[in-house]
Order: C-alpha cells, then sequence, then structure tokens
DNA sequence: TCAAAAGTGTTTAGCTTACACCCATGC
DNA sequence: GCATGGGTGTAAGCTAAACACTTTTGA
C-alpha cells in the first residue's frame, strides 16, 4: 500500500460563451476566501469524496455562479507542486460553452461576484487560471478544424452572419461569406425558417437559420475536416 | 478550507510502439501487488507529493517495465468512484510513443512480468484500463489527422513502407503508394539516404529515409490537415 | 527467368477560392 | 434615394484520386 498522500483534489472550470458585437467571453468569479482572496478566478473548487469530477465542476458553477452547462468536456489536468499555496492540490480543469444570453449570472455565498470577460481584456487571475484559460483558448480555436460549432454558443434561431462571426472571432481572420455560406450549406446542419431577424441595425434583415441537432451532433461525433 | 479529503492520485501511462510486420502495441506489466494481484495492467502508480506528474510517469515506466520515453504527453484524468477497489483514486493517464526494438523489457521488484501486446489482442486488464487504453487508442488514431506521425515510433532510418504501413494500420485501410509517397513528400519531412534496406524478404530493396526533425517538430506544433 | 516489392508520372474529378451584382430595409 | 447589410452564382486554379508500367533484387 501507498504511503499516505498530501495531495488534494479540485476542478476548475473555463465556461466560453459568444456575444457577437463583442466577442468570446469567459466567465469569472470574484473569491470570497483566501488564498487569493477578492481576485478573479475560475469557478471550481475541492471534489467531494464520493461525487464524480463531471458532478463537482457543475456543483461548483450552480453554487458560484448560478450557470447551468450542458456542454462539459474535460480539458486538461494541472498538478505542478506550487500551484496553490495551501499545499500540493490537483486541478482537474473542464471546458465548457454557453450562450451567455440563457443566464442571468447570480453570486452567491461563494463568490462576491461573477461575469463574463472578453478573453482579449482579462484581469489579474488567482493561481495558474489564466495560463488554464491559455490552454481553454488554443482547444476552442482547435475545436472548429475538426467539430461542427456554434450550436452551444449561438441563440436558438440566428443569422447566418452570425455563425460566420463566430468563425471569423476564432480564427481572426476575415472569411468570405458566399462561400462561407457555401460550405455550410453542404454539411447540412442548418435549417431555414420563415423568419426575419428583427432589426437591429440598417439593410436589409437576415433570414434566421437553426442547427438540425441530429445532423449536428452526429458530425461533431464523426469529426469533420473543416477548413475555411 | 475544504472538509478533509479522502482521495488518492495516481498516474497511468498508455505507451505505444509500432511493430511493421505485427501492428500497435502497447506496454503492459503484471501486478506483483493486490488489488488485481497477477493481473496485466498499465504502468503507473501513486504520486509523491512533492513530484510533479510527468515524474511519476517517467518513475513509474522506468521503475516498473525499464523503459525510457521521450515522447509524453496527458491523456485524459479517469475519476469515477469504484473504478478502484481501494477507495477513491483518480488516475491521470499519459500516453506515450516509443520504438519497442529499443528497450529491453526488465521488469523489476515492482512488476513480475512486463510486455508489449498487440491492441488487437489485449489480455483482461485490471480496473478501468481497457477503457483508458481505448481513449488512448481513439487519440492515436485521431492524431495522425493533424500531426505527422512516426518518429517516436520507426527505426531512425526506415523504408517509405513502414511508415506507409503505420497510417495503414492505424487508419484500418488501404493507401495508394504513391499518392501517399506524393503526399510526403509535399510536407518535406523526409531526408532520403544513400542507402538501401538490407534485404528481409525478396524483392528490390528499398531506399531508407530518415525525418527532417527540424520540420517535423515545427509541423507538429503547428499542425496540419493531413488527409490520406 | 520468374516472383516480389520498389520506383515513378499523368489524367481526371472535385473542391476551394476569388470575385460582382442585385435585393430589402431604415433613414 | 441612398446607405447598409443580405442573398446568390460562376469561372479558374489547385489539390486529391485513380491508375500501369518499368526496375531491381533473390531464388
Amino acid at each position: 500500500m501507498p504511503i499516505k498522500q498530501n495531495i488534494r483534489l479540485t476542478v476548475d472550470a473555463v465556461v466560453f460563451g459568444y456575444i457577437p458585437r463583442e466577442g468570446i467571453v469567459v466567465l469569472l468569479i470574484k473569491r470570497t476566501i483566501p488564498p487569493f482572496l477578492h481576485s478573479w478566478a475560475l469557478p471550481g473548487g475541492f471534489v467531494l469524496d464520493e461525487e464524480t469530477l463531471e458532478a463537482a465542476v457543475t456543483r461548483e458553477l450552480l453554487t458560484e455562479a448560478g450557470v447551468n452547462i450542458n456542454y462539459l468536456e474535460q480539458l486538461y489536468t494541472f498538478g505542478l507542486p506550487g500551484r496553490d499555496p495551501r499545499g500540493r492540490v490537483v486541478s482537474i480543469a473542464y471546458f465548457g460553452l454557453v450562450n451567455p444570453t440563457n443566464f442571468k449570472l447570480a453570486a452567491s455565498s461563494d463568490a462576491e461576484d461573477a461575469s463574463w470577460f472578453n478573453i482579449k481584456d482579462l484581469p489579474d487571475l488567482a493561481f495558474d487560471h489564466a495560463a488554464i484559460i491559455d490552454i481553454a483558448v488554443q482547444r476552442l480555436r482547435n475545436k472548429i478544424r475538426y467539430e461542427p460549432i456554434g450550436f452551444e454558443l449561438l441563440d436558438k434561431k440566428f443569422p447566418i452572419a452570425d455563425l460566420e462571426k463566430l468563425y471569423e472571432t476564432l480564427l481572426d481572420r476575415s472569411i468570405d461569406r458566399r462561400n462561407f455560406q457555401k460550405k455550410i450549406n453542404h454539411l447540412g446542419i442548418l435549417i431555414a425558417h420563415n423568419e426575419k431577424q428583427k432589426q437591429v441595425s440598417q439593410g436589409r434583415p437576415a433570414k434566421l437559420f437553426s442547427f438540425d441537432e441530429a445532423r449536428y451532433f452526429q458530425l461533431k461525433k464523426d469529426g469533420i475536416a473543416f477548413e475555411i
């Protein structure tokens, strides 16, 4: 049997949202307990003895920020000695996607504040959370090369331009509108609706689309080679 | 401060090798301690309080199988309650690649045997190690879609046919020899040598190649869209 | 001289890219 | 009626895929 270990286990969640006019945002909470008291940090905390890792993440997201996530995947485990001043703490980071407009953030007893931050404009962060977000951003940017993306991030019904802007934001370059539409149509994941976007700006109102969920998740599972 | 946790932490290594005439093999050890006494299992063990996760994997690989790995990456963390009969044990699995011909496996005090097994013909395994290997095989098969592969698995100098057979094994289908060579040449990662393969079988002896390491690792870093 | 594997090039099809004009709406 | 963004199609270039014959060696 092993010598007694003195290592503790936490989970952290990097939850991304997309706001068409603003860009990619990440959910942060303000800590109410030391260390890093009053610092911004990723939602997360210690794993309970009998709960699954996913349950721990879900629980922390709910209690610290009032957020319920459908899409969560494991990101990476961070375990360098010294990453936590309290001693050896290994953290399993998760990666989530949500539509920020679906939630009213609710800071609870566990956090004095919860807020979305643009990933281009992050505050100083507790622990190694800046590094964790870096890895998560890489994962997000890579994802679009072999998976359809957008379902979890956009409104149920959206104009194609929003999806295109999401890709442009993640790829950090402009995309030809016409070619983009051809490719997306070719994937067959969009359903057109007989509805037009309510005017928010000038110009012709856009048709609204939604994802064909069956096909979307099939492609997500199979993987695609999607080069825009 | 958190309630006292009763969770322990291990690492496990899924180390793959490639044997051109046999296929993809994985390194397993035979356990000398309960639970699963005398079962085949992945090399691995408890993380020491002050060591990094990578150091723990490297140490276990060396002491249990006498193997030294250059290429190791984190695979996934397995944490379901009940996966270990001794109590709550969370295991961080690593993924490694080696050329099996570089090592003489040495079972040490920690393992009564160490051996390569074809991934198509695995014995019963301890814990959830069969599931861990499944995930690792998926990772390996996915890797070839966006990274060059082969450097860690093949001999320093090799005939192109060996590299092609590696791709055929991983993709589980045949590849057109001529188109494959064109693509590999186009990547510019191979250096031709003025040496021929020593005859092992009938037929014209093949030219030997090696990897241009600088270019290989550059492409590995940048990612490629490599569809064969 | 035959069997086995290696070496090499061309044609075709499909996909990707570049590109421009018309339409619907608000001001 | 003009400014703004939306909707749509075609031609050219490039990459991928299919495909066959010749060369070198061992037996």
